[in-house]
DNA sequence: CATTCTGCTGCATTCGCTTGCAAAACGCGT
DNA sequence: ACGCGTTTTGCAAGCGAATGCAGCAGAATG
C-alpha cells in the first residue's frame, strides 16, 4: 500500500494518535492501551511501516550490529564460523556487518575504524588480531570485542578459543599410537596462538615420551603454503611417518601431497592428524583423522558473552572449549 | 585521548569553529578553507572524532549499507562468492550486512524484512529467490535488488548469472567426447533456474547428437542428498559411465559415492562433470573437468550495476556471463 | 459526589549530523 | 578606497524515533 518512506508520524497520523504512542507500540516496554495499540496496529499494516532502526540507533545509542571481522573463507572452518554466529546473533535480535580484512592485507586498523563508524554494539574478531591502540579504543567507546578462535596476549580482552594445548596433546597421542620412527609437524601462521598452543601441547607429549620432532614446516594456513611445506618434508630419503597438521585445510594440502606427488599411502606409510574437523574432513576422499573443535559450543560462548557485555557488563574472560578427537581413517591404530 | 563518545559538536568547540564546519570538513564535496581544515583537522585528530555513520544516514537517506542475503555457505562457492563481493563492496565505499536465510528456513521474507529495517541502500541475494510482494516492496522504497548466481521469472528484477544453458551445453559436449553408452544427470534443486538451465543446455546438446539421457537424479545441490542420488544411479547392472553433475560441490560428494561406495575409477569406468570450479575442484583428490563460473567478472558486474542502480537509476537489465571449460582429470579426452 | 491513585497519552526535547540560506569575508579590477 | 562577484561560514531547520515530564481520564475509595 505504502509508497516511499513511511514515518512514525505518518502512522500516528492516519490512527489518529500522537507519534510517541506509535513508537511506545514498537518498544517492547512500553504501556499502551488495548485500544490504542489496536488502531495504531491497523494504521501501520495499512501503510506497511516498520520502524527506522538507525534513528533508533541514533537515540538509544544501539544499533543492535556486531561487525564480524574474518581474514579469509577459504578454510571451510570460516565459513562455519560465520554461518552459525550469523545465525546465533539473528536470533538473539542482532545483526552482522561484515569485514573482510584480506581486503586491506594485514591491516585491520582501518577495518576496525570503519566498523566503529557504524556505531557498533560489539565485535567479533575471527582469527583476526587486533592492536593495542585499537583494542583501547573500543574500551574507551565502551564496545566489547570478542576474540573467536584466536587469542592475543593480555587480559583485556574478551576470547573463545578451543583448549589448544588440550588439542595439540590428543594429536600427539593419537599419533603416538601408531609407533612411528619419524613424527613431523606441519604448522600453522607462527603468530598465531592457536599454532603456538598447539604446537605446545604436542610436543609436551614427544618430550613426555621420550621422543623428538624429526622435522617441521610452516604452513601459514593456506592451502598452497602448507603444500608446499609438506614438499620440503617429504622430499628426503627418509619421509615422516607420522604428521600432524595445524588445521584440517592443510592438511588436505599435506595428504594431496603425499598421495599424488610422493605416491605414499596414507595411513599405511604415513599417519596424518589433523584439527577442526571440517565438515569435508569426513568426506571420504579424505576420511580424515582430527582434533574437533567444539564450533557450537564455541559460537553459543561466544554469542552469549558478547551479548552479556553488551547488556549488563561481563568480567573479561577466556574460554577455552575442550577439542575432541575424532578418529577416522587417517590413523592406523583403533582405541 | 578521547573518551567516551565524541561528536563534531565537541571538534568545533575544540576547534573554535561552528558545528557545520566541521561537518563539512568531512563531506568529500564540500568547501572548507585551508585554514579552518587544517584548525580542525588538529581537533578532531585529537579528540580522535570520527563522523557517526548513522547520523549521516538519517539525514542524507543513504546508510552505504548493502544487504547480503545468502542461503548456507557449505558449498564453497558461497564462502568465495561471500567474500569477494564483501571486498568489491568494501573497496566502493559500502558495507555488508550478513543475513543466512537458512536461520528461517524456506522462508526468507522476514529477513529481508530485516533489512528493510535497516534503511540498506540496496540488496543482493545470492542463490536466493525473492517473493513478489517483497519486491514490490523494494521497488517502492526505491532498493534496488540483485540476484546473484540465481534468477527468477519476470524482468523487474537485476540478476547476474553466468549463462547456465550455454554451460549445460559445455558438459555435454564434454562427456560426448568420451564417448560414453549412458549418460546420467546429477540435477540441483529443482526450481532453481540454474538447474533449469543448465539442464536444458545439456539435453540440448544430447538432443542434437541423437542421444537420450540413461538416468537421472536430484542432489538438491547438497553434499548429503548428492550422495544418496549418486547411490541411486549407481546402484544398478548398467551404472552410467559419463555423468554431468549440476555444481562441484555435489560433484565430490558423486564422486566420493563413485569410488569409494562403488569401487568405480574415475574417469576410466565414468567420466564426471561439474560446475562452478570452486577451489577443492582443483586439488589433487577431486582434480575435477568442471564448468568455471567466471566469480571475478560475476562479483564486478554485480557491484557495479547495483552501485549504477543505487547512485543514478540504471536500467534493470539480466546479465548473463559466459562460463568456461576447465579440463582436468575426470574426463578423458583431450580437446 | 469528592478525592486519591494509577496508568495512558501527548508535548517537547534529544540523538549527531547534513544542508539551504543568508550574511560575512575575500579577491581583485579600476 | 570602492564595488561587484565569488567563496566561506554560521545559523537553524530538519532526518525519524525514544523518552522524561506533566496533564488527563478513569477506577477505586471514602
Amino acid at each position: 500500500m505504502a509508497s516511499g518512506k513511511v514515518t512514525s508520524i505518518d502512522v500516528a497520523r492516519k490512527a489518529g494518535v500522537s507519534q510517541s504512542a506509535v513508537s511506545r507500540f514498537f518498544t517492547p516496554g512500553a504501556s499502551v492501551s488495548e485500544k490504542m495499540a489496536e488502531k495504531i496496529r491497523v494504521a501501520a499494516d495499512e501503510l506497511g511501516y516498520r520502524p527506522n532502526v538507525l534513528a533508533r540507533s541514533l537515540i538509544t545509542g544501539r544499533s543492535r550490529i556486531i561487525g564480524l571481522v574474518v581474514y579469509y573463507l577459504e578454510n571451510q572452518f570460516y565459513p562455519e564460523a560465520v554461518e552459525k554466529l550469523s545465525i546465533a546473533l539473528q536470533e538473539n535480535g542482532y545483526h552482522v556487518l561484515l569485514f573482510m580484512a584480506s581486503a586491506t592485507v594485514g591491516d585491520v586498523e582501518p577495518v576496525v575504524q570503519e566498523i566503529l563508524d557504524y556505531q557498533v554494539d560489539g565485535i567479533i574478531m575471527v582469527s583476526v588480531s587486533v592492536s593495542s591502540v585499537l583494542a583501547d579504543r573500543c574500551r574507551e567507546l565502551n564496545i566489547p570485542v570478542m576474540l573467536f578462535n584466536r587469542d592475543q596476549p593480555g587480559d583485556r580482552l574478551r576470547a573463545v578459543t578451543s583448549d589448544n594445548v588440550a588439542g595439540g596433546r590428543m594429536a600427539a597421542e593419537l599419533l603416538l599410537r601408531d609407533a612411528p620412527d619419524r613424527i613431523a609437524y606441519l604448522a600453522g601462521f607462527a603468530e598465531a596462538t592457536t599454532q603456538i598452543d598447539r604446537e605446545q601441547g604436542f610436543l609436551e607429549v614427544l618430550t613426555e615420551a621420550g621422543r623428538t620432532l624429526h622435522s617441521q614446516a610452516s604452513g601459514n594456513y593456506h592451502y598452497a603454503d602448507a603444500a608446499e611445506a609438506a614438499r620440503v618434508l617429504f622430499d628426503r630419503d627418509d619421509p615422516p611417518d607420522a604428521l600432524f597438521v595445524g588445521d584440517d585445510h592443510m592438511a588436505f594440502a599435506a595428504m594431496d601431497v603425499i598421495r599424488f606427488e610422493f605416491g605414499l599411502r596414507i595411513p599405511e606409510d604415513v599417519s596424518v592428524v589433523g584439527f577442526d574437523d571440517v565438515p569435508q574432513s569426513a568426506w571420504p576422499s579424505f576420511n580424515l583423522t582430527t582434533i574437533r573443535q567444539p564450533l557450537n559450543r564455541m559460537v553459543s560462548v561466544a554469542v552469549e558473552e558478547l551479548i552479556a557485555a553488551i547488556e549488563g557488563s561481563s568480567q573479561i574472560k577466556k574460554h577455552r572449549i575442550t577439542p575432541e578427537v575424532v578418529e577416522r581413517g587417517t590413523t592406523r591404530s583403533c582405541g
